[in-house]
DNA sequence: TGTAAAGTGTTGCAAATGCAACACTTATTT
DNA sequence: AAATAAGTGTTGCATTTGCAACACTTTACA
């Protein structure tokens, strides 16, 4: 099920995309698929497979910067794909169907009957995507790990909660690190000082809070 | 000029809005204008005057997470306004329009001529807010105080430059610190040193880069 | 215009962090 | 099943950073 085509059926989305212009393409594994990208702002629907954002600094190190998989969108205007050292890879072999931004607003989409539920489902794409990026600037600036380790908490406790204090990670701890943006071996030891100090308990990936 | 109705007469504006059934405010200085706010999702458009995002920390600590001014568009999906410690301050006499969101997809706005174009606005304006997010990201991931200012400037000549390596910085020290979160007097060291090994010349408030 | 408020530059010091290196475990791949 | 890759926990050490305090300048405003 692709978001951006979420109660819409079949039938109609092959009838939006044909009105779209949207063309799609299959790439095998470990792929840059935007190596060729041209000039115009595009929206990415990933229909079966895993992407990868990428980037790169100028001493070679990598980051994944986000993890994609199908039915999620992704698009230069939503995501820095165009700057410097950024780099798109899939993981596996990935199907991705692209439109060009300016079709979406051309003249014969905008008398389809489902344009109105196409439209919904853009904006709620948008404002999904800006409220992930608020929750990691609003992490971001914390000063220290242990501030950000606690915030992060709080959030996925709030986020997956019944109230219970107790969450899955959902991140290995090399991911969080970088989500986070902190050294690795820097985190493990302020977790452990969490946990020693009482502010958590961790049982595998499970997480309890007490505070 | 509001952008949610750039290329919208101000006639069909006002209708556009009578069909939003939004909803117009006057606030005097220092209010706080979200103290009673609803549960609904909506748009907030500063008509006239001037809004402050702040957040407060459980310290008293106060930060300003943003400035909005005439003509701006803020909401609870794309500003983290709900979360816990941030308020939202007038800092002169402000004009504001509420317009909610399950309105902009209500039976009677597809209706109207000029919605395709209140949509292009709308969505114009939440990738604009995306990539201001993003970029901001970027920023905050670097690890750095160092690096973050390198990176800062080198948006900053981009945005606004001819290639000259040499622009203005719309900041105050203070407020960059907190952009880039880190502290302020940290910053102006690292400032100094960059200049000492002559990475950048500073003249006021104009930047010369030398990278 | 005078006073209060906000911003700036500087510095010593303690604390937090990144880095590097290593041994070890867990996944993934062939 | 063996081999390779990716992830984890730990530690010492150098560096960076935040914090606090202070004097001084600039801006805002009553």
């Amino acid at each position: 099920m692709i978001k951006l085509f979420e109660n819409i059926s079949e039938k109609e989305m092959l009838q939006l995309k044909r009105i779209l212009r949207a063309s799609t393409f299959q790439y095998p594994k470990n792929i840059n698929i935007l190596s060729n990208v041209n000039r115009d702002d595009f929206i990415a629907l990933i229909e079966k497979g895993t992407v990868e954002l990428i980037y790169t600094d100028y001493e070679g190190n990598k980051t994944v910067i986000e993890e994609l998989t199908a039915g999620e969108v992704f698009g230069t205007l939503t995501s820095s794909i165009r700057s410097e050292g950024i780099t798109c890879i899939t993981k596996e072999e990935t199907l991705i169907t692209f439109i060009e931004y300016d079709q979406i607003t051309n003249d014969e989409i905008i008398k389809n009957d489902f344009y109105i539920i196409f439209v919904k489902n853009l904006i709620k794409i948008l404002t999904e995507q800006l409220s992930t990026r608020n929750i990691r600037i609003e992490l971001l600036t914390k000063r220290t790990t242990r501030d950000k380790l606690l915030a992060y908490f709080k959030y996925m406790d709030q986020k997956t909660g019944d109230g219970s204090k107790t969450f899955k990670l959902p991140l290995t701890h090399t991911e969080l690190a970088n989500y986070l943006s902190v050294d690795r071996s820097a985190m493990t030891r302020e977790l452990k000082y969490l946990k020693e100090e009482g502010f958590i308990e961790q049982i595998g990936k499970k997480i309890i809070l007490h505070y």
